[in-house]
DNA sequence: CCTATGTAGAATGTCGACATTATTAACATC
DNA sequence: GATGTTAATAATGTCGACATTCTACATAGG
């Protein structure tokens, strides 16, 4: 290696960062069901790391919203009443609407190419929900990724983690993601044109209208 | 005890949620500086507990954002940057302004004589700074706290508390305490009258105002 | 048959020790 | 004198064991 200029530091060295990552994946992927007890000497056995290290990983699993962990009683899958549900797609979509809303004024001109691509690629997967979901995904985080805020940029990812399973349900059916890809090209094209409040305003309305969706159907199967 | 209907969980139970208390308040109360290094060892000794209840603790002080932790380096007291600080004050003024929005709109009536009560404090404490910074907090987390959301009131008051010495730096003169209680007058007059739209607007403005004192001070110290 | 209670089992909470990695200072080399 | 190397020191990473608390089931009493 010629020179590097400044060490790396890599976030997912530690024993616990990767454990949590992969129960992480585990929750947003269903695997691990709402509600779901998660013992802290199965994990370690399933892991084949100690407790001490699946313990530091629950606890950052906790942090990102994916589980509960009560004193004495240990770590479960969060399970989200329909309020709570409600409550973080409202608090989303005003947070997505301050990043689309920076994005707008700030996106580097070499990165729009890229931008478009990705909206392509969602029309695309329209006729396919788990495709779609996926393409959404992706242009959801280079929106949020490229508005100039790391920390900004990890909340609301982290609510989408949190009721991600919520978002792929709503967009089950092809109606739904007719809906949201009209609601993504107008926002694309808010943001290309460095119309801020107009990209505040439909970035904020498209996650809304997930939390519609996703809310009516939670209604209707209780 | 005649019946109580439902467990009390209490999240301080355990030893290093104690920990992390005492440490975070020693953080935001300035006697740990941004930069200083907070070594396992040194506060297994100070706190009398082991190792591992202080890096539990650590981590859960880490999520607040008030330590930053790097692998195989541990933990230090995060330094924000000039522009971390205006990011955080801007996410916190749209965050203050949904739960504002919320708060104007269902607001319990047997509340309004408490919130009444903590604006008169708050003017009471205009002539000296430390009492208002105190009267400050304590009517900003009364709002946040009836909101409607648990979630929403963690994140504000975390930001808060992450910039919680530059908000203290920045009501250090009596001209910005004028401004900051006029604002709050004009911000629960808006609450009372459940003019949701208008208490957005003034209680993000008064996030912002704080910001750019702060950013003032920051800059001409520099 | 239902409720309350006590006991056995299993889970989490806490600790000290060892392994690994970073930091510092001394030293040799250019 | 500056730079790179190396060894000693000190910090964090990981582990297994013990202490404490919760949970579930069996059992006695109403």
């Amino acid at each position: 290696m010629a020179s590097s200029p400044q060490k790396t530091y890599d976030i997912y060295a530690t024993l616990p960062a990767q454990i949590a990552v992969r129960i992480g994946q585990a929750i947003v992927e269903n695997e691990f069901k709402p509600g779901q007890k998660l013992r802290e000497v199965d994990l370690a056995a399933a892991f084949g790391v100690s407790r001490a290290s699946v313990r530091e990983a629950l606890r950052a699993v906790e942090r990102e919203g994916l589980v509960t962990i009560l004193p004495q009683r240990g770590a479960q899958v969060t399970a989200l009443s329909v309020e709570e549900v409600q409550d973080i797609f409202e608090i989303r979509a005003h947070l997505m609407g301050l990043a689309c809303h920076r994005l707008a004024r700030a996106l580097p001109t070499d990165k729009t190419a890229e931008l478009e691509q990705l909206l392509e690629a969602l029309q695309r997967a329209l006729k396919d929900g788990d495709a779609y979901a996926r393409a959404s995904l992706a242009i959801s985080e280079f929106c949020v990724r490229h508005a100039g805020s790391r920390r900004l940029a990890d909340l609301i990812l982290s609510f989408g983690r949190q009721t991600a399973r919520y978002t792929r349900l709503s967009l089950s059916t092809p109606e739904r993601r007719r809906q949201s890809g009209a609601n993504w090209s107008k926002l694309v094209k808010a943001i290309l044109a460095g119309d801020a409040s107009e990209a505040e305003r439909t970035s904020r309305q498209l996650v809304l209208d997930t939390r519609d969706a996703a809310l009516q159907l939670l209604i209707q199967s209780s």
